[in-house]
This record gives C-alpha cells, sequence and structure tokens, in this order.
DNA sequence: TAGAGTAGAGAACCGTGGTTCTCCCCGTCA
DNA sequence: TGACGGGGAGAACCACGGTTCTCTACTCTA
C-alpha cells in the first residue's frame, strides 16, 4: 500500500517536530527523521528540498497550532479582563506537560538564528503573530495599547524561564505581574 | 617567544566566546577558535579537555563579567528604587550594541541544553545568579521579595525579544513595566 | 501477463569537524 | 656544542550527517 502525498508529509512533519523540539536541529539526522516516521530518504526528499526546508515547515505548521490552541483556551473565557491573565494560565498549563522543554522558536534562534535567513523569518513571523494576538486581547479589553507589549514580555520571559529551570512557576509569577500591571 | 599559559587561555577563551556568540556553538569549530586566537590545536587541548570544556570555560568567564558589567552600572546609582529601573537601562545599553545578538546563554541552552549536562548547568548558574543579583537590589530598595521574579521575567523577556527583533525597544518596554510594577 | 513507472532499503558519496599524530623548529641547559 | 623537550603547522584519522544513487520489488495498466 502507498502512503497519500499529505499523509507522507504530516507524518514526516510529525516526527521532525518531535525530535527536533526534544533535541534541537543540528542533533537530529535526516535519517532519523525517516526513522520514526517510516518515510523513506528519497521520499523525505521529494517532499522538501532539504533539512532547511523540513525545518521551516514544522515550524510553520507548529505556529499555526500553537496559536490556534491559545486563542481556544483564551477566548473560552467571558470576561475581557480575564482574559489577559488566562494567556498564563494557558502558558502554565503548557510548562507542566511533561516533554516541555521551552519555546521551539527561541530555541531554534538561539541555534540558527544567526546562519539560516528561513528560519530567522519563521521566528520572527511566529513572534510577530503571537505579538499582534495579545496586542488584539489588550484592545478587546479597551485597555492601553501600551499593555500589550508588557504582557509580551512577561509571557516571554516565562517561556524562556520555564524551559531552563522547568515547571509552571514563571508562568504564576507572570500572571501575578500581569493582574499587577492591569490593576493600576 | 612563548606565549605563557594564562595568555594562551586568555586568547582561547576570548577568540571562543566571540566566535560561538556570533555564530552559535555548533558553527564554530576549533580550528576556527585556532585561527583566530593564534593558540594552537595542539596547545588548546592542552588547555581543556575539549570543545565542550571550553565552551563550558566560556560561559564561565562571561558569566562573573557579564553580571560585573551590571553591578558596575546599576550600584552607581543612589537611589534604590531608581537601581531597579537602572537594570533596564543597562539593559538598553546591551541591546543597542553593535554585535549583540540576545542572551548567550539562552541562545546556548536552546542549543544545547537538552544535550549537554555540563553547559546546561552553566546556564542554570547563571540565570541564578542573576536572579540574585536582582533579588538584592529589591530587598535594598524594602520593596516585597515577590518582586524580585517579576522584574527577572521583565528582563528576560527583553533580551531574548531584543534578541530576536534587535535594538533597544524591548528595554524601555520592560523599564516601563518594571515602573508601574514599583508604582502600586 | 508483460512492461513501465514508482517507492523503499540501504549503500555510496562528499564535506565537515573533533581529536590525535607526525615532523620539525628552537630555546635551554649541562 | 649537543641532547632534550616544549610548541607550532598541518596532515591524518575517524565518525557523522546531508544528499544522491543503485538495485530491487511491487503495483497498475494495456
Amino acid at each position: 500500500m502507498v502512503l497519500p502525498v499529505n499523509e507522507a508529509r504530516d507524518r514526516a512533519l510529525d516526527a521532525a517536530e518531535q525530535l527536533i523540539y526534544a533535541r534541537g536541529v543540528h542533533a537530529v539526522g535526516m535519517d532519523d527523521v525517516r526513522e520514526l516516521s517510516g518515510v523513506s530518504l528519497k521520499r523525505l526528499y521529494a517532499l522538501f528540498p532539504g533539512k532547511e526546508a523540513l525545518v521551516e515547515a514544522v515550524l510553520e505548521r507548529r505556529d499555526g497550532r500553537w496559536r490556534q490552541r491559545l486563542a481556544d483556551f483564551v477566548t473560552r473565557v467571558g470576561d475581557r479582563d480575564e482574559r489577559l491573565l488566562a494567556v498564563f494560565d494557558w502558558l502554565a498549563e503548557w510548562f507542566a506537560e511533561p516533554d516541555f522543554r521551552g519555546c521551539a522558536w527561541i530555541n531554534v534562534f538561539g541555534e540558527l538564528g544567526s546562519t539560516s535567513p528561513a528560519v530567522l523569518a519563521q521566528v520572527r513571523g511566529h513572534k510577530r503573530r503571537f505579538a499582534e494576538q495579545l496586542a488584539g486581547w489588550v484592545a478587546d479589553a479597551h485597555r492601553p495599547a501600551e499593555l500589550a507589549p508588557q504582557l509580551l514580555l512577561l509571557a516571554e520571559g516565562a517561556m524562556v524561564t520555564a524551559g531552563i529551570h522547568g515547571g509552571p512557576g514563571p508562568a504564576h509569577e507572570a500572571r501575578r505581574a500581569a493582574a499587577a500591571l492591569l490593576s493600576r
């Protein structure tokens, strides 16, 4: 039986995402992706021009999913002020997942940011879109626009700190700080 | 003329630090370090057991210097509350340096955090000591202890955002947020 | 059923990089 | 002055990983 193109592509992206998130880009070989995905090297190179394009595709798909998950969680909250705090509740849940290893984009930037323009564009695009999401919710709450970048810094700080030390603690700290900024 | 051990070690660390900060660990070869430092491979391997130990030594020395520079800047400010804000002024100066490429420890963590215990220990140690520095200044200002981790998140968020997008803007945002937290 | 084309397994190719080794120079000291 | 030993230049060694190629099997179709 022959795997349809879309399914082979999905399997390849699944495997690559899992491995790269766990170990970093350069620690994952195309052969590792082949082994985990069951998609042959030949097909991998038919689906993606090379490893860099695979990494790019992984980041792009993850961006859509990540922001969708966040948005689903946040917009389930009715109160517009509470939504802003719910961002940090969602971060806390994420940080507590057993295979959490920090923010994939921050990690990839640390590894490749200065050497791969394509990956750098993915990272900047993701962070910009996340900032826009936040800014939208700040506007919905009729809060001053300058609040959004401040909440963004708290979220980014929480992601990086949780990545390095582990655990949801930084999300709780960030939530407290965000509440303080909201209560002024 | 024969280079004394300490000077050879310094030159090797200087070169390795510069290259690794600019390009990331895996993009720098021992031969690049040899070329820039003028220290032969033989001597590099006499000074350090291997590349990982060199990276470790680079991070350790940079930790001392980085926190010293920060402390010098901050403690020059008389007012204890202003000191807390001065942290972000210093970050702004750092971010504006032409070769700024984000926080070296965050970057290295993204690249090696999950694969090198020695490097991970350096990263955690640095971040812990930075947090302790901040906590000390918060205590000096007779501010509640829970303020320190919140300022830490702002600082980390600023470092990561400035690394990705460039420029001192995130430090200014973080300073405003910190001032808001202080004015409650 | 025969032929064609596609896909997989796995070897092969090629560059790179960490680490070690060889060869030679030069300063030192008996 | 001659043996010695540290140090440098650069080759060599070895493993790894991205990419391509070969060979074979299988499926689909005429």
